[in-house]
DNA sequence: CGTCAATATCGACAGTCATCGATGTCTGCG
DNA sequence: CGCAGACATCGATGACTGTCGATATTGACG
């Protein structure tokens, strides 16, 4: 199951103040995981060259080349980001599509944001 | 000199088309830097303490306790989030005050949505 | 100057990670 | 069935990282 962030929701009434209780242990820990799986050059790339590839999706054949990787090296970092909840695998025939998950990137962003504004 | 990434701004004519080209390999070594930075739970964990304790700003005594490390890995925690960009250290005497860097943050943010999204 | 307290630095150790080549698995095709 | 190609998994290895205790540094104070 992905690591998704569960942004510890209910709304908060209305705009909580700009410094609130500092992060749980549990929530520094879910997040961590998440920023872990963006930390790598390599990572990064991989999520950008998808995201700017056509359709929205790419397979590893089309990744190999620009980031000068082995195939078993790009695979392995493409698992860490679909476990981390960042993209998704889609076998059809032969390739493995692989695409951003949509909302992803904005929720790191806005915890980001909420948790540690200041 | 702390490891700040640099949005590769020039502000991009107007809204930019939601993907363009793929992260350079330098862009997504800085910003994987700043990343490396953050993802470690206890040092969201110090950044967040930080950033809700009175005046916006702590010493290492103030943090030791919540974290429930030891003082040199406290220490050292600090640091890497200095380095980085993320904090900044003010010494008064015998103590170091740590504060957040207003817009740090947002700038980490910022470059995830818009290098990123999909 | 000598002592104490707050931090920083150092050295060591254990755990994690990025990378690779080799190999396994599965699909399409003849 | 048998082969070829795309991809995943495995095992090994070198590099990095979080943590600690010990020690150095620095400032306040008597």
């Amino acid at each position: 199951m992905p690591t998704a962030l569960h942004p510890t929701a209910e709304a908060q009434a209305c705009c909580a103040p700009l410094v609130a209780a500092p992060i749980s242990a549990q929530d520094a820990e879910a997040l961590a995981r998440t920023l872990k799986a963006l930390a790598d050059p390599t990572r990064l790339r991989l999520l950008s060259l998808v995201a700017a590839h056509e359709g929205g999706e790419a397979c590893v054949c089309d990744l190999t080349d620009p980031v000068g990787l082995s195939q078993p090296t790009v695979s392995h970092h493409l698992k860490v980001l679909v476990d981390a909840g960042l993209l998704t695998r889609d076998k059809r025939g032969v390739w493995a599509y692989y695409a951003v998950v949509p909302g992803a990137l904005d929720a790191v962003a806005a915890v980001l944001d909420t948790q540690l504004r200041r």
